[in-house]
RNA sequence: GGGGGAUUAGCUCAGCUGGCUAGAGCGCUUCCAUGGCAUGGAAGAGGUCAUCGGUUCGAAUCCGAUAUUCUCCA
């Protein structure tokens, strides 16, 4: 049975049984926020189970993508590691909501697995919980006597909580689980060692296949479980697990699932054949899970960035990456191919990956190509890092040997190839190749060696390559610690975003090791810093009020007359917050990229704003600082008319826009995000170049005479998703929608859309759209931004009044631009010539003092109070004294643009001598003019506040330098 | 959302705890040498040290904010 078959008998077996085949939901999460991505089957039916939503049928069926990179059981870093683990798998199950419990859900378990799939039996066995006393539940007793129906008390066992007691998260729907094992060890191995103390050991080959859970508790945030009025079953079966069983296989990896793209990686990437080297299988495994994840991650609308859940898809890719680079030697972007075996492969199942293969293929190409950019950057560092040691040890050798190097010119010199600033050489030698160096140096002193091309590296193996004629072996005396300290480490990981086991792997290859402990401590250091503030704490909700599952009203009313249902407390960043929930709300809750609304709350005379509006899944939660006093009263809830206003326009216009882009640029225009507020619009779609100043202008042109058409727009409800889309409604990829949407229509010819948003009644309120920027997102993605109405008009009004401004400032030139280029020209040919009459001056007065300079005692002496433009020139000129005269002692009482200042510069003769010392006489001679200075020993400046004080400090350096 | 880094010449980067008048390689300009070169030599141009503010006698260097960008964590 190929993977196929197999997935269609388990659809099929459960359909007969009166399920209905729900499709997969999408892989990543919009309203969840306790969820980045699908990491089970029940995650699209959690509102069923939370009772915040009525199931559309009691029995349900499908396959579902999962991902999964943390867990208890799963971690990132141990997949292909294993045999066993992958990031997206599909998730087989059956659901009842309210429906049938233990005994049918365990008989059909039963039944497909051995009379469908034909399982030996065996080989199976089953838990059941075995009862906790701290949560004070008794052992399962119901399932066990179902299981003895189908199976010998002896393979029944009795499992812990942490095995057999399944829970969504620290609070929530919960219930006791019955698990099917399976062994798939030989029958000599199976001899040796019976299958059931494998059980849930960690054995790859002893392994879970499908877990029944039953739910009927809910846990509250204190802990204490209460039973639920419904009773429900919820099942996933990992499907390339099962496909490994029924195809006898020994891991997941071998089956038809995944054996087509590794056997596509090991003979394109590598040319070998897998299980040939450990090693190499590794990569080939990672590499073959991972396309999966990231692939189907971007067709579901999840590009690759540096934060929330795209970071976790570019981590993902990037560990596959790095293991085909460090493994497979592959150093040209590789994933992106994988792309369209995938898509094929999973055509039926989950067409979206298919449908936008071009899409796909190109973030991937481009993300992979980013990444090897990164991992340049971080070798280049790490060589750096490197040759800096080397170079340290290289010159504390030459110097206790008393090697000089010399250039041609006799200058004395340190060859700097061993400089670890050589991008481009060390670019020509990206590993460890073999480079020449263009320069000539002599080796003088008892060695003379002329020295021609060297390998920095080589010098490891304790060997010194220099001219063809001339060889110098490399002497073993020159010993170092050859270990990379973990703060380089760190920093190589944390800035570079270099993994550590690829340092770990290039240290080894230059006989080097990292220091992984102070490592370690580094990275917990981080980790601690970066969460100090990001804790929360959620509270369990308190009923107020019993009712139906919140209505939204705020599509025909900007007000409303409700109740509160329910509330609790949110703890963040020692910021207490409430939400609440109202039987019905004005209130949009953000989603579809239109922020939520911000608004008040009226409850008799008491007045609470309404900070922001979220969706909880189905849960529409009001964002507010306070909670009322009087919970139960009639709540006067009434939203920020302006600011819906303006995001209504900018929603609308987002449409408008769409559909324009599709005119201007093709069919192949898809929504990729969105963000509409009250100040601006953001639309991100796929393009693959940047537009240019035509096509913005087209499409601004276009968007502009559908407003001033004045649509009048067609809003549907409840319309069948089918007959939605017959009309042309535009559906995104990545986007759940339910059974009946809600259509917005601005002319059926132009612009069609699945929306929940809210929109303005006519095109023509939208005033006026203007594009204010286009740039890129990522590979493949471009994204606009535009204002409108209002905040169009006041775009308009600020670009113009800066630009008559600065007309104005120009005295209204003809051409604005050529003449601030001018300008500008002017300006910096001023400052050169400023520069050099500065230096002029400078000069001059430097001349004026040298003919003051008197010689006393072998010393000449500049003793004068002068004035000049700047301290700059002031330096230049102290500066050049002191070129002039080696024997200088120089006291300056300046006055720079009526501020004080002292400046002593000493000659290089007298600095030797060590008589005077510039900071102390400066220090000394700053008390002066009430202030105080420093520097070094030949030159230091002072400042101060009392100009008067000059005078007086020629006296006082008069008797300093005389009485030495 | 939070943490860390980076921003210095056209390009790639040095510049350690503030003070030896902002440096290197490549590239560019001019000149010399060579039959030729990924040649050798000499001279030279090119920098608001991202922006704004602060501390200081003195800031590329320290502090704060902003912008751009890389990266790590949830």
């Amino acid at each position: 049975m190929d993977s196929r078959q197999i997935r269609n008998k388990f659809l099929e077996f459960f359909e007969s049984k009166g399920h209905k085949i729900v499709p997969s939901a999408p892989l990543v999460l919009k309203n969840d926020p306790t969820l980045l991505f699908t990491n089970s089957g029940m995650v699209q039916f959690k509102d069923n189970f939370l009772g915040n939503a009525t199931p559309k049928y009691k029995r349900v069926a499908d396959t579902q993508k999962c991902l999964r990179v943390s867990g208890k059981h799963n971690d990132l870093e141990d997949v292909g590691l294993d045999t066993y683990h992958h990031t997206m798998f599909e998730m087989l199950g059956n659901w009842s909501f309210g429906d049938y419990f233990k005994k049918d859900a365990i008989a059909w378990a039963w039944e497909l697995l051995t009379d469908v799939y034909k399982l030996p039996k065996e080989r199976l066995y089953v838990t059941v919980f075995g009862g906790d006393k701290k949560d004070n539940l008794p052992v399962d007793e119901e399932a066990i006597q179902l299981w003895k129906q189908h199976v010998h008390a002896d393979r029944i066992l009795h499992g812990v909580k942490k095995d057999n007691f399944w829970e969504m998260g620290e609070s929530g729907p919960c219930g006791p689980c019955s698990e099917i094992h399976i062994d798939l060890r030989t029958d000599e191995e199976i001899k040796k060692k019976p299958g059931k103390e494998l059980v849930n050991n960690d054995h790859p080959q002893v392994v879970e296949i499908w877990n029944l859970v039953f739910i009927q508790f809910n846990r509250l945030a204190s802990g204490a479980l209460e039973p639920l009025p419904d009773k429900h079953v919820d099942t996933g079966m990992g499907f390339e697990r099962l496909c490994m069983a029924i195809q006898g296989k020994t891991s997941n990896y071998d089956t038809d699932v995944f054996r087509p793209l590794m056997d596509f990686i090991a003979l394109h990437a590598d040319h070998y054949a897998y299980g040939s080297d450990t090693k190499k299988d590794i990569a080939v495994r990672v590499m073959a899970d991972h396309i999966r994840a990231v692939a189907f991650a971007i067709a579901d609308g999840q590009l690759p960035s540096n934060t929330g859940a795209g970071y976790v898809i570019r981590r993902i890719l990037r560990r596959a990456v790095r293991y085909g680079f460090s493994y497979l030697n592959i150093k040209e972007p590789f994933m992106h191919r994988l792309v369209p075996l995938l898509a094929l492969q999973l055509k039926e199942v989950f067409p979206e990956l298919h449908q936008q293969l071009e899409y796909v293929g190109k973030v991937v190409h481009e993300e992979e190509k980013s990444f090897l950019r990164t991992l340049d950057d971080g070798i280049f560092s790490f060589n750096q890092n490197f040759l800096r040691v080397v170079r340290k040890n290289l010159i504390r050798y030459f110097n206790e040997r008393k090697i000089v190097f010399q250039q041609s010119n006799g200058q004395e010199t340190f060859p700097d190839f061993f400089l670890p600033d050589h991008r481009v050489e060390l670019e020509l030698n990206s590993r460890f190749d073999e480079f020449e160096i263009r320069k000539n140096f002599k080796v003088v002193d008892d060695v003379k060696i002329k020295c021609l091309s060297v390998n920095p590296f080589l010098f490891l193996k304790e060997e010194f390559f220099a001219d063809e004629d001339v060889k110098f072996v490399f002497p073993s005396q020159l010993q170092f610690e050859k270990e990379i300290d973990g703060h380089t480490a760190f920093v190589l990981y944390d800035t570079h975003g270099f993994p550590i086991d690829l340092t770990q792997l290039m240290a080894r290859e230059i006989g080097f090791t990292v220091d992984m402990s102070s490592f370690n401590q580094h990275l917990e250091e981080q980790k601690l810093r970066s969460k100090a503030d990001a804790a929360k704490e959620t509270g369990d909700w308190i009923t107020v009020a019993e009712g139906e599952k919140p209505e939204f009203i705020g599509y025909d009313s900007f007000t409303s007359t409700s109740k509160i249902l329910r509330y609790r407390k949110v703890k963040q960043k020692n910021k207490e917050l409430f939400q609440l929930v109202l039987d019905k709300t004005p209130f949009y809750a953000e989603s579809g990229g239109q922020v939520g609304d911000t608004g008040r709350l009226q409850i008799g005379s008491e007045q609470i704003d309404v900070i922001d509006t979220k969706k909880e899944n189905d849960l529409i939660v009001h964002w507010v600082e306070k909670l009322p006093t009087n919970l139960e009263g009639p709540v006067t809830a009434t939203i920020d008319i302006a600011k819906r206003k303006l995001s209504m326009s900018n929603h609308s216009a987002t449409h408008l826009l769409h559909a324009a882009l599709r005119h201007v640029l093709g069919k192949h225009v898809e929504q990729k995000g969105s963000l509409v507020n009250d100040k601006i619009l953001r639309f991100d779609f796929s393009h693959f170049a940047a537009m240019t100043a035509e096509e913005i202008a087209k499409v601004e042109a276009l968007v502009n005479e559908k407003i001033r058409e004045n649509i009048q727009l067609d809003e549907q409800r409840n319309v069948p998703i089918e007959k939605a889309k017959s009309l042309g409604a535009m559906a995104l990829f990545g986007e759940k929608y339910g059974d009946f949407v809600r259509v917005i229509t601005f002319d059926p010819k132009y612009s069609v859309e699945l929306c929940g948003g809210t929109h303005v009644p006519f095109t023509g309120s939208i005033g006026m759209l203007k594009v204010i920027s286009e740039s890129s997102v990522a590979a493949g993605v471009r994204r606009i931004e535009a204002v409108t109405a209002a905040g169009a008009q006041e775009y308009f009004n600020q670009s113009l009044a800066l630009l008559l401004e600065v007309k104005s400032l120009l005295k209204n030139p003809k051409d604005v631009a050529t003449s601030l280029q001018n300008l500008l020209e002017e300006k910096h040919l001023l400052e050169k010539k400023l520069e050099t009459m500065n230096a002029e001056r400078a000069h001059q007065i430097k001349d004026q003092l040298a003919g003051k300079a008197q010689k006393t005692n072998g010393i000449t002496v500049i003793n004068q109070q002068v004035t000049v433009p700047s301290a700059e020139s002031l330096k230049n000129i102290a500066y050049a004294l002191r070129n002039q005269f080696d024997d200088l002692v120089m006291v300056l009482a300046a006055n720079i643009d009526g501020k004080p200042n002292v400046t002593v510069m000493l000659g290089e003769k007298v600095e030797a001598m060590k008589k005077f010392h510039a900071g102390n006489m400066v220090k000394e001679l700053a008390k002066e003019i009430d202030g105080g200075g420093g520097g070094q020993p030949f030159y230091a400046t002072a400042g101060g506040k009392n100009l008067g004080g000059l005078e007086r400090v020629i006296e006082k350096a008069k008797g300093m330098i005389s009485a030495n």
